[in-house]
RNA sequence: GGGCCGUUAGCUCAGUUGGCAGAGCACCGGCCUUUUAAGCCGGGUGUCGACGGUUCGAGCCCGUCACGGCCCA
């Protein structure tokens, strides 16, 4: 039922106040000559028009920002209600409708007019008509500019050309806007303004609403499926007074009143798993991190990850199970298994393929067998190929060479599974090899979007490893400290784990064929500039 | 951090060999009662990213800086 009732009107509809006052009728501004020189003062600027005519609607009694209006549909609705009907039939049905939204576009015709008007679902085509508005009215409505937002009230019929129509009876005003919004045949091309100032973007570039619906879209089904297996969703300190669970360089604040500094956490991981200790057996958070790293079109310095733990699990079922959530995600997302990425197209088609790391390296990126153990020999293998390998160990230089000889083709979901235990602080070994630990990364369309694995439950051998990661060699290892409050709460007894955590903004990236992370993030971070 | 590219009207973009700053849309005035990138007539609204240099003369050439983009680290 799109027709409501029982009306609560807030803003009056202009049906005859003559309210709004037509301008420039002084013509165009005068020229005058200094020192021989042709100039024109003052300039005709744009806010200053609008400004102007805001100032006369309310001299006049107008009220321009009015507190709301009653509207029977969003357009949307109304354009997939009334799609099916022809001129004739609208006409028969006498339907009237209040609606509102943003105009668009103005194409006057002699004593009438045509507006488009949009709500973020969709637009509608408005028909205005001096004979039917009156004199002053039909003037005022002629003073709206482009960006206003308008309620109207009027009757549905089609054109001659068939485009469903509002032919208007009454308006009001419900929003002035000052300032005039970027062309609508081109859009708003410029990056820079479209990151900084993402409502011009989202107000008039088609798709970049529909990319940031598809992120609430897929926010929603990653909940619906880990709510469905017994996963509760939590919150854990986003300032936290000692950062782990991550490689990487954190920001740091202060907290005044308790004179400390804080953290902002670079991942969830070390908190979630004290609450497995506390015996909440399956847990996830979406979780907002921050990385005090460089920016580029992949890393934006906060981003969101969703992260879980399920106790009991090891990390191969883990890798069913998110085998299945994103398989199940990016049909409820796309409503296809296959979607394209950058010109490649990424088949979700179970089961993904599992490779080990080290036959990743061998198969997919050429390393000789015989070097690949080999620290000094992998290392003059990656230095030939102008990979700086001086200060890395065996796993690090794993990492070099992965990200460049292998990750670029691995197009088609891959697991790639069996990590170097140092670069893996908090996965547990495998039983059959005590330098590999039970651990997983996902790839798609060449990027990594995943990592997961058995979590390291043994407090003996995690401090162990915290140990080495201070006195780790990088800047970003050595600066951690062992967190003994962790240390504490495995002490206490973790049950057998594993754990996931996915880039949602990766994720969106694919999922919106975005090349750039900023493209999916509504406001990404840049470089402070003066407002001008 | 390095390399390359960009920054000209509100938006999208031209701008030749260094010689008066341009177009479309938007905007302003006039005409037009079913248009739809409506149309017709008239109007250019600008700190050419900033600062310095070369030159009789710089949007253009040189240098520095700022911001952004792409690639690399």
């Amino acid at each position: 039922m799109i027709l409501t009732t029982c009306r609560m009107r807030h803003a009056k509809l202009n049906t005859s106040t003559p309210c709004q006052t037509r301008l420039g009728s002084a013509g165009p501004m005068p020229l005058f000559c200094l020192n021989g020189t042709r100039r024109s003062v003052p300039k005709e600027d744009l806010f200053e028009i609008r400004a102007q005519k805001l100032e006369a609607f309310e001299g006049s009694g107008g009220v321009a920002f009015p507190r709301g209006f009653d509207v029977d549909a969003a357009l949307g609705s109304v354009a997939a209600r009334f799609a099916s009907q022809d001129a004739e039939e609208l006409s028969a049905s006498a339907i009237s409708l209040r609606l509102a939204g943003r105009i668009q576009t103005k194409r006057e015709h002699g004593k009438t007019s045509f507006s488009d008007i949009g709500d973020g679902s969709a637009s509608i085509q408005l028909y205005v008509r001096k004979d039917d508005l009156g004199d002053e009215v039909y003037d005022a409505w002629q003073t709206l500019d482009i960006g206003d937002y308008v309620g109207v009230e009027g009757g549905l019929m089609r054109t001659r050309s068939g485009e469903l129509t509002l032919r208007i009876d009454s308006y009001a005003l419900l929003a002035k806007s000052l300032r005039s919004l970027p062309e609508k045949w081109h859009g708003l091309k410029d990056t820079e303004i479209r990151y900084r100032k993402r409502y011009l973007d989202l107000a008039v570039n088609d798709g970049v609403r529909e990319i940031f619906r598809c992120r609430a879209k897929t926010l929603r089904a990653l909940r619906a499926h880990m709510d469905a297996h017994g996963f509760i969703e939590v919150e854990t300190p986003i300032m936290q007074p000692q950062y782990g669970g991550a490689l990487a360089r954190p920001f740091t604040t202060h907290h005044n009143t308790l004179d400390i500094d804080l953290y902002l956490r670079i991942a969830p991981e070390l908190y979630l798993k004290r609450l497995l200790v506390g015996g909440l057996e399956r847990v996830y958070e979406l979780n907002r991190n921050f990385r005090n790293e460089g920016v580029s079109t992949q890393h934006n310095p906060e981003f969101t990850m969703l992260e879980f733990y399920a106790a009991y699990w090891d990390y191969q079922g883990m890798m069913e199970f998110v085998e299945e959530l994103l398989t199940v995600c990016v049909e409820a997302v796309l409503g296809v298994s296959d979607f394209s990425y950058q010109g490649n197209v990424v088949s979700m088609k179970r089961p993904w393929k599992r490779i080990t790391f080290a036959n990743a390296l061998m198969e997919i990126g050429g390393v000789p067998s015989d070097i690949v153990e080999d620290e000094e020999a992998f290392r003059a293998w990656l230095e030939e190929r102008e990979i700086p390998a001086v200060d890395l160990s065996l796993g690090y230089m794993w990492e070099a060479a992965l990200s460049r000889f292998v990750q670029p083709s691995l197009v088609a979901p891959t697991f790639i599974t069996h990590f170097p235990r140092d670069v893996s602080p908090f996965a547990k070994a495998t039983e059959e090899d005590d330098g590999l630990v039970e651990r997983f990364e996902i790839y798609w369309g060449g990027l990594e979007i995943g990592n997961g694995y058995s979590e390291l439950n043994d407090p003996r051998e995690q401090r162990k490893r915290m140990e080495a990661m201070a006195a780790g060699r990088t800047k970003e290892l050595s600066e951690q400290r062992v967190d003994e409050d962790y240390i504490l709460a495995l002490e206490h007894g973790m049950p057998p784990a594993a754990g996931f955590g996915i880039g949602i903004d990766r994720l969106m990236m694919m999922l919106t064929d975005s090349a750039s992370i900023r493209d999916v993030i509504l406001f990404p971070l840049l470089r402070p500039k003066e407002v001008d």
